[in-house]
Formats: C-alpha cells, structure tokens, sequence
DNA sequence: CTGAAAGCGCTAACAC
DNA sequence: GTGTTAGCGCTTTCAG
C-alpha cells in the first residue's frame, strides 16, 4: 500500500497539510514534529513513532518553501544549457540529474536559447530558486559571470573564467589527436567548419587545431561561423567543397552530421572523396552513415562533477574555485579514411585540383 | 552596463538584498516596493521610478521561496520523464521548457529511472515545489496517480489515466498505418518488438497493431518485452530473425535503431531482406543506417500542450479534466521496402481484401 | 527530551 | 497612493 496521502478530509478544495495539522493530530508541539523530520535523533523513539505515524496518516508533505525560506537552501540546483536542442547538453543534463537527485538534489531546468540575452534572463530568475547553478557553455561576459557567482555559487562548463569553478573537457590535447588522425592518414588540407562566434570552446577547439596544423605543416581553412545544428553542417559542407580540403573538422558532430547529410546529396564519398570528423560524440555519431570519427567528450561525467563542485561549494563554506578537465578521446569510425590521391577521382565536386 | 547588482556592502559573505533594504534606501514602505514589482499599477509613477532605481542600485533580487510561501505559487512547473537517457523524452522536455519559459514558468527536471519506486519518490519529492506536474510514461497505479492529482494538478503524457487530463500521440490510428504500409510493401509476416511491460503505450501499440494485423489477415508474433533502449534492439533482432518475419515493428525507435544495427552486423539486409519500423521520429531516426520508417509523434508538441494545460488547471479553478490526442503520422524512409519473395510457392504479394 | 516563540522575505488585507 | 500589520509553514534558539 504506498499510496495513502490523501487525508481524511475529503474536501475538493486542496488544503495541504501542515506542521501544526500533525502535531494537534499527535498531541505534541510543533517543533517536536519539525525535529522528528529534520533531526530524528533529538527525539525520543515512541514519541517520534506516533508523530511519524500521525503525519503519514494525514498526508503530510512538507512544504519545500517555508523550508526554503527559513534555512536559506532550497536543496535545488539549477542547470542552464546554451541550447537545450542540442543533444550534446542532453548528456551533460542527464549526469547532472543523476548527481543531483543521488545527492538529495532536484534539478531546475533553463534554456539560454543560443541567446546572450535569454541567458541572462534565465540566470537571473533562477539565480534565488536554487542552491547553484551549473552554467554550460555560457556566452555572457566574464564580469557578470562574477557578479553572479557572487549571489551563488557557480560552476561553469566548457568554459572558463577568472575567478570562477568550471569543469571543461580536454580542448587542446582533443583538438591536437583529430588533426595528427587525419596528418596520418594522408591528408594534408583541412577545412575547420567553425562553430559559432560567441563560444568559448568554438574559440579554443580553433586555436588548438589552428596550431596543430601550424606544427605538422598541413594547411586549414576556417570556414563559418555556422550554427551549431544540424542545419549548419549543409552551408559548411557546401562551403567546404569550395576549398582544396580533403577533411573537414567540424566544430561538433551537429554540424558533422550535417555536413555528411549534405555530402551525400551531392555525391560526394565519406570517406573516400573526404573525411569528415567532429566533436562530442553525441547520441548518434555511431550509427549515422558513416559512423563519425569524432573526439568523444564526457558530457554526462562532466554533469556529474560539475554538480559535485557545486554542492560542495554550496554546502562548506565557499573554497578557492576549481578548474577540472576532463580527458577527450577520439573514436574513430568509418568518417575517416585516407585522403584521396591528389590528381585522382574527386568527381565532379572538386573545382580546383 | 547589464550587470551592477553588487550591493555597495561588499563583505565576502553575500547576504542578499531585501525588501526592506530598499524599502530603506528609498525611503518609503516595504508595501510599496513589493507592489512596485507586483503591481506596478497600484503605485504612483514617481515613486516607484524612485522605488526601482534603489533596487537596481542595490542588485534586489525578490526571494522566491518568500514569494512562495505566501502566495502559494511557485511559477515553476515539473516534468517528470520515465528516462532521461531516450532522447525522445528529450523532445518533450524541449517542448515543455520552451512553453514554460513563455508562460513565465521555470522548470523542474525529474527522472524515474524507469522504475516505479524511483517515480512515486521524485513525484513526492518535487510535488510541493511546484504548481503543478507534467508526468510522461508513468508507470504508477492509477490510483496513485489520483492521489497526487488532488495535491497538485497533473498532466500526464503518453498515458491516460481515470479522471486526470493527459496528452497522448495518437496509438490507434497511428499503428494502423504501420501495419497498413507493410502489407501494401506485401509483407505477411510481422514481428512486434514490445517495450517494457508496465508501459501504457506499449500495451496500446501492441494492441492496435495486433488488431490491424487482424483485420488484414496478416500474422504477427509478439516479442519480448525488451529494454527501450538501443541495446535491447539487438536481442529484439535476433529473436526476430528466428521467426518467418519479413518485418519487424519496433516498440519505439531506439529498440528499431538497435535492431537495424544487429541486422546489418548480421549481415541481413535492410529492407532488402527484412523491413524495420519505429515509433516516435527521435533524433537520429533520420540519419540511421538506412534512415528510419517511424511513426512520428509531435512529442514537442505534447510537452507544449501538456504544459498549457497544466498552466491553465493551476491557474484557473480545476475545470474537467481534459484529454488530448495528437496525431501522428507515418514517417516513410529507407528502413521499409517490398517483401521479399518468398522461397516456397506463396505467389504474388498481391493484396487479397 | 519537549514546548514556546521569534522570525526567514514576502504578499495582501486593511487603515490612513 | 502609501503605510501598517498579520501571517504563509517551517527551523531554531532558548527555556523548562
């Protein structure tokens, strides 16, 4: 029988349980109750029998912002993603609700919209609801960031900022692995299809592949920015055959995936005529045709320990901020193969050999 | 300058802004500075410019466990999901976050781990935190459900439940036209990878499908129950393999990317040798190897309505409860084609009445 | 070990 | 229009 909240009182009109419904119920004070939920030991075994016993019949639940209210925590993080259609955050957002809820968490849930504005918004109206908030790819200026982990503790991801917690994955070693992949396996023109302006790590995923290709002497193009969707990658595809490239390393698998779409349509053979590589490994980079080799990211552990720190500066008393990175791997698939021999079969889409 | 809400106190422990500290600073009744933010038009023009510029000046932020407790409104809303990780539950979550957001409501993340135990906790654990609760894919006793409903109002999704309001993608219609594709394509032999066992839409495609297969004379074995998740695809494949299935119907599109997987590691041909359906057009269904026939279900549009529906019983006095079925509709794509010919003496896949 | 009472920050009557 | 005041439900001293 778990279910047996409703009380007695079977009026249609809602009055939910109170404190002082229970202790009338159970002939004690209220406080004798509030203790034997928020600190059982201070009370005595029978008394705290009959008190658990009187609420449970009543239906008692407590009620979360008088809670709130006199204690100051809400036990509720926030989490703010750059753009909740991206499944990239879906990870991250689901090792954060796993961490959450295993600490005793609930999770508040806000959408920046790709937008530096609604990012702003959603912060501020959350910013008192929660114990923390976990900030993912966040493009607001690092002063207001500051001033914001002044109300409360803020850890970022995939992104860092002075004075600030952020929990980031691998953006320069990562980076360095995709472009020695495809220096290895023969190619040597590359075309980076860049993510959007304002982002932190489209900006760092650049300058290290940017340097990798400076140090093995291969050349790169910087096409974009495209947005990071689906939809972009058929703009930068398209952009991409523009150019001598025989890989394309786009800013994340969206795009990637994108791209592939778009190369298909135009006949053009991944990876026979190009290979094509990206960044994450978002749910599905492994069954899309073909599979994408792409620097796979720990977004669900990076939502684990971004709540870690969070709570942990949400709980002791606010230490020095921390920098965790986190290790990128690249998973390589069927996107990459070796480049195409130069005078060779490019097919048609090729304009300049 | 967007950001100046640093109190010109500038201890290290940050102790927020009240009512009263601007109420102070302007000079003037906490009344009126709570009616300036919640009732601009109850105060004089003058004033609460005055009222507003001290606020600013001094970075408030209204306390909303305060607003809370007194109004009885949280302005947040839950959404409960049976598993965080299917990314068709991601489609509603988008849905449901953006009409929230426009509705001025924040978002409360819950996830029951597709277990029954995991759901009644995280329901009773953010039941008083907000206005009101979207839950998809329950797989509480309906009794249960009611219960709940009396606290708070509820809207389930993808379940319909005595006596409480619900949004649900069309399952009878809907499976009818899978069943009717694959026997137009010849196929006379079907085999439905069934989901979980206390899943409500399970049990509904399951019926529709069997009753359509009825009625065009086609027969069709009944799988599993299988995990609803791609690695369940894989077992579904080889239990329908051994079966004379010319096409499988999947429960949803994970268990149909699985199994797409499974048959092309198997070597078996799709949709040359054996058709593959799904249900839902998740992300990704579009991209799979070969790209898959679905029935697709305008899940952002039912976290859309299920929200204004919420918003509407928490708002206004609880009308009736409403039920609301989206329609679905058959998304053909690569994964279905012509039954192939069968090896004995069946003749033609012509359609017989 | 238990009870009484003071607020947490805000809203909503109700006075002025 | 604006000020005063009484709580909302809970936690938490402080007495007993």
């Amino acid at each position: 029988m778990p279910s047996r909240p409703t009380p007695p009182s079977r009026g249609e009109p809602p009055k939910p349980t109170t404190l002082a419904d229970v202790a009338a119920a159970a002939g004690v004070a209220i406080s004798t109750v509030s203790r034997t939920f928020s600190n059982p030991g201070r009370v005595n075994a029978t008394t705290r029998e009959h008190v658990e016993q009187a609420a449970r019949r009543l239906g008692y639940r407590p009620n979360a912002a008088a809670r709130a209210l006199e204690s100051g925590r809400t036990s509720t993080l926030g989490v703010i993603v750059s753009d909740i259609t991206n499944p990239h955050f879906f990870t991250l957002i689901r090792g954060a609700q796993h961490q959450a809820t295993t600490a005793g968490y609930t999770l508040l849930l806000g959408d920046a919209h790709l937008s530096r504005q609604a990012e702003q918004q959603v912060i501020e109206r959350t910013l008192t609801s929660v114990d923390g908030l976990v900030v993912a790819a966040s493009r607001l200026p690092t002063a207001q960031l500051a001033d914001y982990a002044r109300v409360k503790p803020i850890v970022l991801v995939n992104r860092v900022s002075e004075g600030l917690s952020s929990v980031v994955t691998d953006h320069t070693d990562g980076p360095r692995q995709i472009v020695e992949h495809l220096h290895s396996l023969g190619h040597r023109h590359l075309a980076f299809l860049g993510g959007p302006r304002e982002s932190w790590s489209a900006a760092k995923r650049w300058s290290a592949i940017a340097a990798s290709a400076l140090d093995l002497g291969v050349t790169i193009t910087r096409l974009g920015p495209f947005p990071a969707a689906i939809e972009g990658g058929g703009a930068a595809a398209d952009a991409a055959l523009g150019t001598r490239a025989t890989a394309l390393i786009a800013h994340n698998d969206l795009l990637a995936i994108g791209a592939l779409r778009r190369l298909a349509e135009r006949g053009v053979a991944v990876p026979d005529d190009v290979s094509v590589t990206g960044f994450d490994d978002i749910f599905g980079a492994d069954f899309c045709a073909p599979p994408l080799t792409t620097l796979a990211a720990p977004l669900d552990d990076a939502g684990r320990q971004a709540v870690d720190l969070l709570i942990a500066a949400a709980t002791r008393r606010a230490g020095p901020p921390q920098r965790l990175t986190l290790p990128a791997h690249l998973q390589i698939r069927g996107s990459t193969g070796p480049a195409p021999k130069p005078a060779g079969h490019r097919g048609s889409a090729a304009p300049a050999g």
